[in-house]
DNA sequence: CTGCAAAAATGAACGCACTCAACTTTTTTC
DNA sequence: GAAAAAAGTTGAGTGCGTTCATTTTTGCAG
């Protein structure tokens, strides 16, 4: 049986984490003061120091939640991908980029993964990066996935493929948040120039 | 003729470089408080302030100059790579390796490239999405060169394969400067097996 | 040289993320 | 159930990047 203690600890991480993503999702990040933070929350400054780290440590916190359910999705993919290499890969791509919006701006995915670079070892910087290696198996492993199927050339290897395709993604990614002009079909359509010329060089031939 | 306002706006802003070259490396960017960079360069806190627009700006402009000279090597090698595209591609990218630690700490290099993903739209931040460009441009320019030379297959589109090669070298950079503890070495070996099946899928039969 | 306008330098003041010594609440002990 | 110990909360205080009203310097016309 958990302690009167450890409900309220829990209940206030949940009320600071409901806070900041309602608060960053509807103002932007930098606009929110942790006063005002902790004021929604319920809790004083202080209190939001005891549960995570730094204001960017609170962002980190809100983009995992979203990795997290992005992974899941995608893992239903990997097992089972549409026919054909590049149909398949852009399938996983477009799952992960189509769900980026749902929940986070574009200003939080900028400042995460800003925060995630310069302040990797933070508990919550680690994190991020754990899904970044998460999110990149999964690529991997839908190269091996295809390959068992016979639809990837039996000399390639999955592993520097599937790195090589997840940090070309990533960087367009980038790109993407980079812009706040730029919309996601633009994004769709640069990442699939890219992906085209190199899915038809990994596929079978007679694919 | 230059008056003698001119002369002195250039030298300020020179100081200010200066100073902020050297104690950013020497001390590190965070630990550089900008009263201390400003007495240094021998101008007011307020000073600074009119030539760059955040201390983040002027780390930036540092950078700016470390990418500025390895584009120019780099020209070099593009315009006569040595035989071989693995050998010619990784050429260039330890050229841009090799470099990266001369007179940049890593903890730079991730708040300079924090900064270009979180404050694109500062002088510097677009400064520097621009140089990222024409290292980009670059590789490209260099698989094009191949392609001529007949060491590319020709029905390669210098371009996609360019930018991929470019993004994941980026990506792989950035791994780097994120691992403190990580060596050049270790650097050159991960992109080196990462390029080899590139390379080799790119390359024209006979190579 | 003098007076005037424009440009630039200055540093005290401000805002906000973050800290920490004092206080409150929960748990444990007997 | 009271008292001691442990764990957690609190918000005024601190540090540092940034701003801006004031002062100083430079350029220029008469």
């Amino acid at each position: 049986m958990t302690g009167l203690r450890d409900r309220q600890k829990a209940d206030r991480e949940r009320r600071i984490l409901d806070a900041a993503v309602r608060m960053f999702r509807a103002r932007g990040y930098r606009a929110v003061r942790l006063d005002e933070l902790a004021d929604r929350a319920d809790v004083s400054v202080g209190t939001v120091y005891n549960y995570y780290q730094t204001k960017g440590d609170i962002l980190i916190a809100t983009v995992a939640l979203e990795v997290e359910e992005v992974i899941g999705i995608g893992s239903a993919i990997v097992a089972d991908p549409p026919r054909g290499v590049e149909t398949a890969l852009l399938a996983l791509i477009f799952e992960y980029y189509d769900h980026s919006l749902n929940y986070l701006s574009k200003e939080m995915w900028r400042t995460a993964m800003a925060l995630s670079i310069e302040a990797p070892d933070t508990r919550n910087g680690q994190h991020y990066s754990a899904l970044d290696r998460k999110l990149c198996g999964q690529v991997i492993e839908l190269v091996a996935r295809l390959k068992e199927r016979g639809e990837v050339r039996d000399d390639i290897d999955p592993e520097p493929f599937g790195e090589l395709i997840f940090n070309n993604l990533n960087m367009m990614f980038i790109e993407f948040v980079k812009d706040d002009s730029m919309t996601l079909e633009a994004l769709r359509c640069a990442v699939a120039a890219q992906m085209r010329p190199l899915a038809a060089m990994i596929a079978t031939e007679d694919a």
